[in-house]
DNA sequence: CGGAATCCAGACTGATACTG
DNA sequence: CAGTATCAGTCTGGATTCCG
């Protein structure tokens, strides 16, 4: 009891908490296609981000039952993940991320050349 | 010169990044259909969420280009803020957003109900 | 191989107070 | 009305080290 109820059945606040992790979505961009294993997916994430990060943002989407973790008794270990059922409806919202993300990636590109000046703004 | 260059050019890392404030989705949806006041935003947003805290955001989002800040010079002063274009290209991403949102609080909703013990989960 | 535990540094948040 | 400044508490990612 007594959970932490940020603002009741909102879609937007509900999905932005579960999004907090800073790799989150690019974690199940990853996941969407097929499982893949812990180091596998080390490999593929950007600058070579340490285990232990991954391992708890990982940890976190299972959590939240975005993630399924799935565990080969075998010697070495092996450990999958993969998307969960809900996870898998993400996909969606993915794909219309990676349409305005690549639009927004484009924007700042042109609003730089313009403008490449007056810039503490981040990369990107 | 030397910007923080995270992940070149991913679209999910970029979004992501953009989308890191913890109320940059529902604010971007309280503005998608008319240019909204300062406190007129901030009387819709959760918990009577601080004007600091609001503002800070606000000026996140306005450095990006999400939105637009719209002074009038009047007495007492004006302010509206709006989504920009590329903004409103976002809304897409947002409708998308809205519809696993709902699905996701069902599904745990269902969760919740059917394993309402183990519970160190938190709320939504 | 796939983690857990610990510690640190930086980022984010919010309360309070002040300003034009 | 619509902010800014400041400060304290919290949260988070990342590095390092150790474990089954």
């Amino acid at each position: 009891m007594e959970k932490k109820q940020l603002f009741g059945l909102c879609p937007y606040v509900t999905s932005q908490k579960v999004l907090t992790g800073k790799w989150s979505m690019y974690i199940m961009y990853l996941l969407k296609d097929a499982p893949v294993r812990f180091n596998e997916l080390q490999r593929r994430m950007p600058e070579n981000m340490t285990h232990t990060t991954l391992s708890r943002q990982l940890k976190a989407l299972e959590k939240d039952d975005l993630i399924v973790r799935r565990v080969y008794s075998e010697i070495p270990p092996k450990v999958e993940y993969e998307l969960s059922e809900i996870g898998h409806k993400f996909e969606k919202v993915l794909a219309e991320l990676e349409v305005w993300g690549n639009e927004y990636i484009e924007y700042l590109k042109k609003r730089d050349k313009e403008n490449p000046v007056l810039d503490d703004r981040e990369g990107y």
